[in-house]
DNA sequence: ACTCTAATTAGAGAAATATCTAAATAAGGC
DNA sequence: GCCTTATTTAGATATTTCTCTAATTAGAGT
């Protein structure tokens, strides 16, 4: 869990472009799906590892799960690696 | 090479400690081994890690092999993530 | 309840990663 | 040249990661 979860889901490409293509907005995982040539229980595990980092939330919208980005986890990660840690104000 | 070798160097918790010591100043391969429990070969090969990366450089002196932080590869890779503009992988 | 669509979980195999010990390389001093 | 120190490279093994197909879960509509 923590950093150690959210720099392991950074690492792999596909991962990588997943959040890319959800910066554009919330999107489902069959779209999201679409963008790759790879099968759909892969890309599902990849979905998992950016939940379990907590990168990425998932809501339920009728059969289909819709992700989206959770943009704070990532910037807390990036700057307790540049140690950006400002104090509390 | 590029973005792919820099977050498949991130995604190692000891290579980002190995990061974080260097944030100190130039250290030999030896002085950085001291930090941890694991073998001085297990560390070299992180070493090569980061350095392929290009995290990190390496200047000889003498018998030791001082490594140095390259700031700029890193920051260059997160605020690349934070815009998600990815460079040609 | 049955069926259809959307997505995940399970199981298996291949490939990559991390770690160790032992051997090799490089530089400096005698 | 030989020895010592500092570090890397090689080889082996255990663990983890990635990917697939097949099976399962979940919801909506009929």
């Amino acid at each position: 869990m923590g950093i150690n979860a959210v720099f392991e889901a950074l690492s792999h490409p596909v991962r990588r472009e997943i959040l890319q293509l959800l910066r554009g907005g919330p999107m489902s995982a069959g779209a999201l799906a679409e963008h790759f040539t790879l099968s759909k229980p892969t890309l599902s595990v990849h979905f998992a590892k950016l939940k379990e980092a907590e990168l990425v939330a998932v809501e339920r919208q009728g059969t289909s799960l819709i992700y989206h980005l959770n943009m704070s986890i990532l910037e807390e990660a990036l700057s307790g690696l540049m140690s950006f840690k400002e104090p509390k104000s």
